[in-house]
DNA sequence: ACTTTTTAGTTGACCTATCAACTAAATTGT
DNA sequence: ACAATTTAGTTGATAGGTCAACTAAAAAGT
């Protein structure tokens, strides 16, 4: 049991408390070593390279900002993340003509090969993942989750 | 929406796929980040700091190893983390008897102080996130973050 | 036109997490 | 009794996350 982890007197009082942000803490930090162990066995690419990718898509051409905002990463994170991204081959960067502060942002041939490789594997996984939930509770995970993320940027509660 | 955040190929053909380790990664990420500011202002403790008191509690003397037990934290983590409480005063040592490996742990003075000051204003603070969720969905978060995390720890799948 | 502000992205500093190597004490096996 | 293994905890190396300072280009304000 959840509760379990916890000092009785607190967790008998309040049973939901902080033991479900620690509950999220726990799977998350599970679910990232999975997660990553999957795609260095079957791609060999970290997984914030994946996430970018995924961001990107086979056929994308994006730029580091937009990316930023579908996958509200930190923006230094990023930009290293990119950079490594390069390194490896598998997305490259041209100058945008008309805004010489931006990069378009596009997958390689390998990056493209490697992203069409990964991609059915990750939803293989993931279908694995969540195939161990019911109808109910995986609907219920992600209302929870939005409405536990506004709780938290809520800045009348701090 | 929470499958906005993925390629529309992706999100549409598996909406529950990535989304969700990625959702849970968001919303860790901003709880935790709520927590530790939550906790600065109201004892100037650390986030690490409060779930070691929490595993300890008030009364407790307890060891390094049934401290991992209870948290699930990593080893060398727990080491350094204890040290800096005890660096601040929080935490005592003494050896034990029967064990020379082994030390008891309990919280000084200050570190009741602070604990018992905590307490309430983080079970407020839980109660106020999980007041956010409906009770379908506070079940459902649970169980569902159970079958995850066993599910992430199959070896099977990897 | 030119100053101010915003936006785009990079870099550095720092902090946390994870993993592996290591020491020392206790336990187990023979 | 003593060798081998297990358990307890520390330390170091390294990767990833977070924050803030910084440069440069573009947009907005006057």
């Amino acid at each position: 049991m959840s509760t379990a982890i916890y000092p009785p007197e607190f967790g008998e009082q309040t049973p939901l408390q902080d033991v479900l942000t620690w509950r999220i803490h726990q799977v998350h930090s599970r679910l990232n070593v999975h997660a990553a162990k999957f795609l260095e066995k079957t791609s060999g690419i970290a997984l914030a390279h994946w996430r970018v990718m995924l961001s990107i898509g086979a056929e994308g051409d994006t730029t580091h900002s937009e990316i930023r905002r579908k996958i509200a990463m930190d923006k230094g994170q990023l930009s290293r993340c990119l950079r490594g991204m390069i390194a490896e081959g598998l997305v490259m960067a041209t100058g945008d003509e008309t805004d010489q502060r931006q990069q378009r942002l596009s997958l390689t041939k390998k990056g493209k090969r490697i992203f069409k490789k990964t991609l059915p594997e990750m939803r293989k996984r993931q279908s694995y993942l969540v195939g161990s939930l019911s109808k109910t509770e995986s609907k219920a995970i992600f209302s929870a989750l939005d409405k536990l993320e506004m709780a938290a940027q809520n800045h009348e509660f701090l």
